[in-house]
DNA sequence: CTTTTATGACTACGTGTGTAATCAATAGGG
DNA sequence: CCCTATTGATTACACACGTAGTCATAAAAG
């Protein structure tokens, strides 16, 4: 059950994850202003993801409302772990260093990330 | 200067981070056993990626040398904050978190991790 | 010298992706 | 009731990607 997310439908999953249902014309509103896209082309999308088996749908009358299959958790730690293992062999560090390195994390990341630890270390 | 990646060109990247100039039967020899591609095939990705810029040559003789143009580091930080900005809002916590809950990080990462956050906080 | 081999350049070709347009049907506005 | 706006379905189309094959050439092997 390996499902592949595009860049693209990813902004889409993301809008979903946020909330749902929602149908077509919804996602497309949530999406103004951060993504210049016709609203054809979010249609696109969701029905690619809907083919894909991230997303399932309910008839609301004419139209669908669409919600995730596939939960932000499980991407996320399946993304995470991807990028991990291709470029630092598994190891979480490094790519929290890298992080930091970009543009800094905030105070509160850091806090966050201490209380992490403390909890990991139990 | 937007270089964008590709998964198999990666691999090849991945090579040549580790060692360079490098020709691309070396690559190819590199590669072998964890990838099932045909020397054509890493021709290809490596002509692709010099086209993009992530890498360069030197002439050899009759053939050319790779170099990586886009360092690790880079390229890294990068997809790193990619991935933490389209997923967590650019917090690295939650990151941390899910690479954590996959397959649990051995105690010389948290430890790194400790010794990294003791630096951050300076 | 001739044959084989290695190499870069160019080409190929199916599938994925970004970004829609067209079509048919329907629901809502007037 | 008719026109328009909305919606899913289908189609489009260029460019990216994975995975090579072909071609010309040059070097190496015999």
């Amino acid at each position: 059950m390996k499902i592949r997310v595009s860049q693209s439908e990813l902004d889409v999953m993301n809008v979903l994850w946020a909330q749902s249902p929602m149908a077509a014309s919804e996602v497309a509103k949530a999406l103004e202003g951060r993504k210049d896209w016709n609203i054809r082309t979010v249609k696109t999308l969701l029905s690619r993801l809907v083919e894909k088996g991230a997303l399932s749908t309910v008839a609301d009358g004419r139209r669908y409302l669409y919600s995730p299959i596939l939960s932000k958790d499980k991407y996320a730690a399946r993304a995470a772990k991807r990028l991990s293992d291709k470029l630092f062999g598994g190891r979480a560090a490094p790519l929290v260093a890298y992080l930091a390195e970009g543009d800094g994390l905030s105070d509160s990341d850091i806090a966050e990330l201490e209380a992490l630890i403390a909890e990991m270390k139990k």
